[in-house]
DNA sequence: CCGCACGATGTAAACCTTTACATTCGGCTC
DNA sequence: GAGCCGAATGTAAAGGTTTACATCGTGCGG
């Protein structure tokens, strides 16, 4: 019954007694085989336990019914959610989802793009900023793209992004609100598209509450939990500290609450701490963390449709699509200390 | 330069004046084709930007170069460094890795059975302890697998995990030498094996610490953090509460964490709490937790390199690979405390 | 100088599909 | 009853490789 190797079409054809271009019929286009001739097929479908070889019907067809998701880092926790989102809605369009993982290396990147110019897969999603594949020649016949998060740097690549203005606006918003005046804005980055228009949102709030440019305070920062610590000790050695921190991300403001526990301070008494992302472990941070969510099932559900659109038309009916994220309060804010403790 | 389609072998040849075969022989055996010939190829490879179709390759030769990740869950936070070990041992050899993720999703399994069907992956790893497929006779034709963490029920396949006994017997053993007495075990589970025999560690430490097995409290959990706070609330309504809590891994342990600062007590001062999997949050919780460390890359490492040994010959040498897990001491244990606060 | 062996290369089949085109056959129109 | 049409099915090519086998030519031994 199971031999070893798999059953082919031509096996299921020898005992439908058919050709194997009616059974390829039978499965494909079914409409167009006689509804006797159809029963026989699937008989002997069940009996042979075929399934089409998909590599085989990719080849012929120039095209194949997988999609690839490249990630630099999978352990990103803003990844898995996003990735729930691709796969239902590529799912429900009857296609499967495959991840690569490049860990930042170009060379890894390129064994990818290998994988796409053997047609092994339909359309790519990238979630990272520039193209990992150095190569411009092979650029050229990339498959159906769409970036997520940030534009896909130097490739007229649509992408799925939050609205990372309106977010930190959100979050600029309550600390000014709550009584900050003193600000600071911790994770600067040039080469993170989506940090710069958070910073952007910070700018604006602070204009709209008419608080001078001159006493702002901008550290840089990757997005670590690392840079967060590093950003907050740099500050300590400033003479006016401010009264909140308003992160970049989640994973900084992790770092920035750990360095103010380290000096004895109490969130969100002594400082207030805002993130962005609203990561699985925000709500578990002592104390819980208010930040920005991103809808990262909707991202995810939303390029995987814009994916799939293209793959049909060809013609990207969006170049950017950007969805709201909401605030979420939590308790690592509060009104300023009247008095600040001294170090 | 470059068409829309894909440069083929064709291409190369008519190029470089040679056959088909010379261009596949000078790219797969260099050593039979002559040194003057083998330069006109590679030059007209280099001008064509010519990529073997991978798919046609394997469809010729019945098995590919991929290797194929399966897990329940991308997020989980082991899951990443795993990955790491995996990938770069299977470059080293050639091979590229794909992910696939289930979602536990028994349908999907079956998906990712298709595509290995179709040979576009000459291995598999599985992250779950039982086969995603439930078809018994499709499972006859796997390719060569290897399980990670747990062994995969049912089918004669290895695995790769660590030394749960000897990690959990490190534990219990911490605490029993700073003076616990009562120690509870948070997180049994009759479905993973791998909590199981953290429960057999457990049992182990304090038999040979002379403790009676009358005053042991076991705690089922599936591992999530609410499973520990879950666990942490039904332990409150009894009359002699355990000093230490030690927990099946490192999430539960956030969970019981979380619900004893909730009742406002302070650890480790109030009570101890160790963990088990040293995910990269662990550093970062306050207080910081001390745990077992899984040796993740080299699981990864080891569980490839077992793979890549059973596609060469066919025999796997092992059926399990226990590793040894490393105790990481932090703040999160320390003595009893005389007397407890009451609530 | 003939024959042989061997190294280098070419030819063609095979891997498993899909699908354009060809064929067959029954039924309908006139 | 002849011709035609359309539905159902079959035949064969194509997609890009790899490789067994065939061919060619060169160098060497006798």
């Amino acid at each position: 019954m199971s031999n070893s190797s798999p059953a082919t079409i031509e096996d299921v054809a020898r005992i439908a007694e058919v050709s194997i271009a009616t059974v390829s019929r039978a499965i494909h286009t079914p409409e167009k085989v006689a509804k006797s001739t159809r029963l026989k097929v699937n008989q002997a479908i069940a009996v042979t336990g075929y399934t089409t070889n998909a590599m085989a019907r990719s080849l012929r067809l120039g095209r194949s019914n997988m999609i690839l998701v490249v990630a630099p880092d999978i352990g990103d926790p803003n990844f898995s959610n996003i990735l729930v989102g691709l796969e239902n809605e590529a799912r429900a369009h009857g296609y499967g989802v495959l991840i690569g993982h490049t860990q930042n290396d170009a060379q890894r990147g390129l064994e990818y793009l290998k994988f796409l110019n053997s047609s092994q897969a339909a359309g790519l999603i990238l979630f990272t900023g520039i193209l990992p594949f150095g190569h411009q020649a092979m650029t050229a016949r990339l498959p159906p793209s769409v970036g997520v998060f940030e534009p896909v740097f130097n490739g007229g690549i649509p992408y799925v992004g939050v609205d990372d203005i309106e977010g930190a606006r959100k979050a600029v918003d309550l600390l000014i609100a709550e009584g900050h005046r003193k600000i600071a804005f911790v994770g600067d980055s040039r080469t993170r598209l989506a940090y710069n228009r958070r910073r952007m949102g910070y700018h604006a709030g602070l204009d709209a509450a008419g608080i001078p440019p001159g006493g702002r305070i901008v550290m840089e920062g990757d997005g670590t939990i690392e840079s967060g610590r590093l950003a907050l000790e740099q500050l300590f050695v400033r003479d006016d500290l401010p009264t909140a921190f308003m992160c970049v991300n989640d994973q900084t403001a992790l770092g920035v609450m750990i360095g103010l526990k380290a000096r004895g301070y109490e969130i969100p008494r002594d400082f207030s701490v805002t993130g962005f992302d609203d990561v699985p472990q925000a709500s578990f941070m002592t104390p819980s963390l208010t930040t920005v969510r991103q809808p990262r099932t909707a991202i995810g559900k939303r390029a995987m449709a814009l994916l799939l659109e293209m793959l049909s038309d060809a013609t990207p009916a969006e170049t950017e699509i950007l969805l709201r994220p909401d605030l979420v309060v939590r308790n690592s804010v509060a009104a300023p200390a009247r008095q600040r403790a001294t170090r």
